[in-house]
RNA sequence: GUCCCUGUAGCUCAGUGGAUAGAGCGGCUGCCUUCUAAGCAGCGGGUCGUCGGUUCGAAUCCGACCAGGGAUGCCA
């Protein structure tokens, strides 16, 4: 159910009939808004139209307003119009519909507020850590938003692939292959050093001792040049094995995993340069392969194949891309990166127009950095430098739960500070335990229910007549919209605003009514209400990627 | 220098053309004989970075400026 369309179609029908009995001009319709009123006194849905009518046409907005809601046809579902000064015209829901809405949504469970918006094929790429090292904070971050963002394309019609990237080739590749063997050998008791581009981190010693417990100082036995290639390929295994795991215990499930090597197996990635190159894209310069962007757009132009004949990452990335859309003939590709690929945003999109694809259908989402403090010490998260804070480490201290959730709460494009030492301590009063609580309290009251051998299957939610029971029903009726909005703005933010809401208005009705009582209908009733009101929690709590607890 | 993001309550953040600008945390008052007090009810708290413009109406749109972060590699 999604009133706005037809609020709107209903509002234009009268504005027509309006026009006809010559009240107003020709004045050209804008655009029927329909609106969430702020306030609960303005009813549900309003619309400002007369306002915006009364600068066309001359006329008062009050008198505008009078004329439509005087001609607009009754509608089933809607109990009041009325108009509201500067020029409103206020909707508000019938009771009957409010009422019966809880057996709507207990018969379609789960899959209540699910809609259909569109019913594409969207990939949604995101994380896509280097296998060099274990997953930050920031990581963390595009991994909440993109596995949410996917849970709700879902539950809105699109045909949803969730996809990492697995950078197995390039250059940080042979770096990090020669800072383990190097602490390898250090661990071993020899003289060795990382080299200077090299991965200086501890994680690397401690991968390397690891490595030595399980299989010794085999790869000082073989050449050089060979152990160093093997030693590399198990660490990079390793190092892949705890970024699963890491994103597991965040909750976060990825339908495909890619190898960036498999583009250069299976010659995809020739046929894309070649490609560029056919159509004129491509130049040869210093030693090296360029793509003409500067052309295009964009204010400078790429190299593709370095002077030592190796691609760069952004060569790889449009072979990656044409792979998407032209293979796998995805219709959108959501990409989510961090701000520290922002520079990448214009070539890709530049690029998208040499090959031919329309560049609106790569949408890329860029999440803003973390920054990471323990009360007023900062915290740095560079992977090269050494000291970082894992994803893991901050999983251990604050829980998937809660880490999701504050991560939610933030929109992609603002930066966040988390403030570990503040998250640790307020963990106990965090709204994401709020928000599970009244999930877990409802719990409570169905087995409460149950024990007393209630069956409320007959309950009749007629009975449901009081403002705290309408005010919790509005709320759950309110999730198809919500799914909606996040849907269009792919702005997962608005889920735990969302969440909070509904919290607060079952905890509300909790303590204004009792559910379990001596009054046979009603307790039956409410209980049905109640279930109803666990149902949407579950879902809002499962479209965030978050448990839904039946005891707390 | 250029480009991107941000600037709203003590703190962390929602709200991006409409009605009296909101939430969480922190502070202060009350509330457990009844289904979970991880809760409820209330109080206090704001030059919406600054200045100008557009509009019946601006936190929201436009311009300039100020402040913080990021990008500007033959790194990814």
């Amino acid at each position: 159910m999604i009133f706005k369309k037809q609020l709107a179609e209903a509002l234009e029908q009268s504005l027509a009939r309006v026009k006809e009995q010559g009240i107003m001009g020709q004045a050209n319709l804008p655009e029927v808004a329909i609106e969430k009123p702020a306030r609960p006194g303005h009813g549900d849905y309003a619309s400002s139209l007369p306002l915006k009518l009364a600068r066309l046409t001359g006329l008062k907005p009050m008198d505008v307003a009078n004329a439509i809601v005087k001609n607009i046809a009754p509608m089933k579902d809607i109990e009041k119009i009325s108009v509201a000064a500067p020029g409103f015209i206020n909707f508000t829901l019938s009771k009957d519909w409010l009422t019966s809405e809880v057996d709507v949504i207990c018969k379609a469970g789960e899959s209540y507020g699910n809609i259909k918006l569109d019913d594409r094929a969207v990939q949604i790429e995101f994380v896509s850590g280097n296998p060099t090292g274990p997953l930050h904070v920031g990581h963390g971050r595009g991994a909440v938003l993109g596995s949410t963002l996917a849970h709700v394309l879902r539950a809105a019609g699109y045909k949803v692939s969730t996809e990492y990237y697995i950078n197995d080739a390039g250059s940080q590749l042979e770096a990090f292959h020669r800072s383990l063997f190097a602490r390898y050998q250090q661990a071993l008791g020899k003289e060795a050093e990382v080299p200077a581009n090299g991965y200086k981190g501890n994680y690397v010693l401690a991968l390397a001792k690891e490595i030595i417990g399980a299989h010794g100082d085999k790869y000082l036995q073989m050449p050089q040049e060979e152990g160093i290639i093997e030693i590399g390929k198990l660490g990079i295994q390793m190092e892949m094995d705890q970024i699963k795991q890491d994103l597991k215990t965040l909750g976060v499930n990825f339908d495909e995993w890619f190898s960036e090597q498999s583009l250069f197996r299976s010659g995809q990635f020739d046929q894309t340069m070649q490609r560029l190159r056919d159509g004129g894209f491509i130049a040869e310069r210093e030693n090296a392969t360029w793509f003409i962007s500067s052309t295009l757009g964009d204010d400078r132009d790429n190299v593709l194949i370095r002077s030592d004949g190796t691609p760069t990452y952004f060569a790889s990335d449009i072979a990656y891309h044409y792979n998407k859309f032209v293979d796998r003939k995805f219709d959108n590709v959501i990409d989510i990166w961090g701000a520290d690929h922002q520079g990448h945003v214009l070539r890709m999109k530049v690029v998208m127009n040499a090959l031919g694809i329309n560049p609106d259908k790569l949408e890329i989402m860029i999440c803003q950095l973390v920054t990471l403090r323990r009360g007023k010490e900062l915290v740095k998260i560079s992977k090269r430098s050494g000291d970082i804070i894992t994803l893991r480490e901050l999983l251990d201290e604050v829980g998937p739960d809660a880490c999701r959730f504050v991560f939610l709460s933030r929109s992609a494009d603002s930066q966040m500070d988390f403030d570990l030492e503040l998250a640790i301590k307020q963990s106990a009063d965090n709204p994401v335990y709020y928000v599970q609580y009244a999930h877990a309290r409802i719990s409570s009251i169905l087995r409460n229910a149950e024990e007393k051998g209630i069956d409320f299957s007959q309950g009749d939610v007629s009975l449901l007549t009081s403002e705290p029971e309408l005010t919790l029903v509005r709320s759950m009726a309110r999730i198809s919209e919500v799914i909606e909005t996040v849907a269009m703005s792919r702005q997962p933010h608005h889920l735990p605003f969302y969440a909070q809401d509904l919290a607060t208005v079952f905890h509300s009705f909790y303590k204004q009514c009792r559910v379990v009582s001596d009054d046979d209908s009603k307790s039956k009733a409410r209980l049905k209400l109640v279930q109803a009101a666990r149902l949407v929690l579950a879902k809002t709590l499962h479209l965030m990627g978050m448990a839904a607890p039946d005891k707390m």
